[in-house]
DNA sequence: ATAATTTTTTGACTTTTGTCAAAAGTTGGG
DNA sequence: CCCAACTTTTGACAAAAGTCAAAAAATTAT
């Protein structure tokens, strides 16, 4: 009977496979020993407009947002990342080239951080490790078409009014300022919203 | 040596997952004996608001959108696909829940339809299968990020230029009215961007 | 605690986009 | 070829959201 692993800040992530596909105990040493765990203050650049991201982290604690200047130089929040969620620069992850956004911590982090190199090489060699890349993709994905259909089809009002509903934690650890350009809407029009309800 | 196989409609869906992973003979045999190429004509539903999504698409020849009605019963259409694209209601076929959105054809269509029961059989059967799901999520996670990002960042008029620059040739398929939702503006609002070039 | 900084709110005004209704243009069968 | 159905455009007006500037409130550092 093989030993029960447990690798402490590694704990979260292993439950998370474990919950798509048995995680073996070769492929839980490969992951420890392909990555790093790291610690990161609040308000530090994970990755800058440029760079090309070479790295995925999965946030053990804290918190981090992706987001890019828009033509006037604003900035425009795309996605908040919190603890058990994996943070990345989609495009520049999955394409190599060069990121359009920026990654930064809003709050002190301690992350997992994978290269993209080492991801590669366990993806080849356990072939396994492809099925909960595929799940995980598979939802992430699924998070990002219901964040399109929102922008879409919903006013400014009932977008606040969803996420409000969907993700109250949000408000407790984010900025209005931040949140207003998420929900695509300007900070003033935002704190009106508010107001009226 | 083994034979090449090649089986008429089925391949440009094989050079997709060539251009991917290393395709076995076996592989190719079992999507073959997994699936259904079905001919279907313009206008024809393929999934309805409250069903379940059990089936994913392979367009062969055609186009087909995907789209849901807002509150005042309006459509709003979230993706136009073509030849050589996958067609699902991600919601509804990745969770099995029911779907909030429809799936139409626009024009006569062939297609490679795969339920979801076969697909998932042939993720555990082939674990390299995973390989190319999980890049092909990738890919249209990340058109899904641009779409979002684009809805967030632009004004109508840019979104609508930035349209014509990366799809000229839906232009030619699709109509205007179909285009103005998906751009997330009213059809009049199109029509007058269009005017003022 | 106090000053300095950052975040949020408010007011006045402008711009963008939507709505409704009708006209014009286009397309596809019979 | 012509009618019916559908698509696109136009006009007048309304509603939604943005901008700029300043005040108020909250947070952070000293």
């Amino acid at each position: 009977m093989s030993e029960i692993i447990t690798y402490g800040d590694y704990q979260n992530l292993f439950n998370l496979f474990k919950s798509i596909y048995p995680l073996s105990n070769e492929l839980k040493v490969a992951i420890v020993n392909n990555s790093e765990v790291i610690e990161v203050n609040k308000k530090v650049k994970l990755l800058s407009v440029g760079e090309r991201s070479h790295t995925i982290y999965f946030v053990v604690k804290g918190a981090a947002r992706v987001y890019y200047l828009n033509k006037e130089g604003k900035e425009t929040n795309t996605w908040f990342l919190f603890e058990n969620e994996l943070l990345i620069s989609v495009y520049s992850f999955y394409t190599g080239n060069p990121s359009f956004e920026y990654i930064e911590t809003l709050e002190d982090c301690k992350l997992i951080a994978v290269k993209r190199e080492k991801l590669d090489e366990m993806y080849l060699k356990y072939m396994e490790f492809n099925f909960s890349g595929r799940k995980l993709t598979e939802f992430y994905h699924m998070r990002n078409e219901i964040q399109a259909n929102d922008l879409r089809m919903y006013s400014a009002k009932e977008r606040y009014e969803h996420l409000v509903e969907r993700n109250p934690a949000l408000f407790q650890r984010v900025s209005l300022g931040h949140i207003a350009s998420y929900l695509g809407i300007s900070q003033e029009t935002l704190s009106r919203i508010r107001k009226q309800k």
